[in-house]
DNA sequence: TCCCAGGAGTTGATACGTCAACTCTAACTT
DNA sequence: AAGTTAGAGTTGACGTATCAACTCCTGGGA
């Protein structure tokens, strides 16, 4: 196997810099306008209807352990309610209270906003289909649970 | 400012669920094959010569609290020293080890080849194209500080 | 019925990143 | 020289992610 070529390594470090500056900027925004991370609003956005914990987790492709800790905490400021799974199961589910229906809905349009403006208003069609094609194919082959 | 629509929400999903995963992975393998983060490999990289803390800090793009804490991780495990920065100043500078030199040197080996194969073997000439352009035009605009 | 195997979810320990407060020193002011 | 200010670096508190250990069902055998 080849080693990376200094313009390799440049590539692939500019790369994720601009990634890691991206993500900042939107993280930024997203505490800025809604007072929540991003985490939390992936949740928001995940969690439309009621579920159980592991179907969240899967559907996010985390850690249990680590949806459960956040959970945990967002049902400590009201975004979020345990309750019992009804239809036979007896596990336990999770819910959105009113409050996390009405944060969602805000969150949605509010990051909605800042990822077209950051990112999707200044994409050529080139680079859009470059960056689905690349995201599809790897998602194919890594993403495999 | 015009809402998202779900097919650009989806393209969004999807570039930054392809990310993730990859993050992932070349974290794992970091860890598997050099016991290190990514955040700790970057020191290692940027650290080739000794510098001041704040140097460093400015090279990664990262605040300096974050870069004295983990430095003070790094320390305690032998890979960094802090050194009294001659030439004048008064103030502290940082270094390699030379066991931090020696890994330093194996985890860009062996990270290389993870990046390589998971990457930059799978882009297309037209794919790295657009994703550089793209990055570029970000680091432009966001990265300004 | 009792035991046990396995899945779902939680918890605790630890590592990491961020923010704000702090220390130390050098340079500027009077 | 004393007081002030600004920059560099560190520290502590807090929120968060990961890993492993744990609890609590539930569904089989025997």
């Amino acid at each position: 196997m080849a080693d990376m070529s200094p313009e390799d390594w440049a590539f692939w470090e500019t790369w994720m810099r601009a990634h890691r500056l991206l993500a900042g900027e939107l993280d930024r925004g997203l505490q800025r306008d809604c007072g929540i991370s991003k985490a939390e609003f992936s949740v928001l956005r995940t969690l439309r209807h009621p579920m159980r914990v592991g179907e969240l987790a899967d559907e996010l492709a985390w850690e249990k352990s680590r949806v459960a800790h956040l959970l945990t905490r967002m049902e400590k400021r009201g975004l979020v309610t345990r309750t019992e799974a009804g239809a036979g199961g007896r596990r336990t589910g999770i819910e959105l209270t009113a409050e996390g229906h009405r944060l969602a809905a805000r969150a949605t349009r509010a990051h909605g906003a800042n990822v077209r403006q950051h990112v999707l208003d200044r994409l050529t069609p080139d680079q859009a289909a470059a960056i689905q094609s690349w995201s599809e194919e790897l998602i194919e082959r890594v993403g495999q649970v």
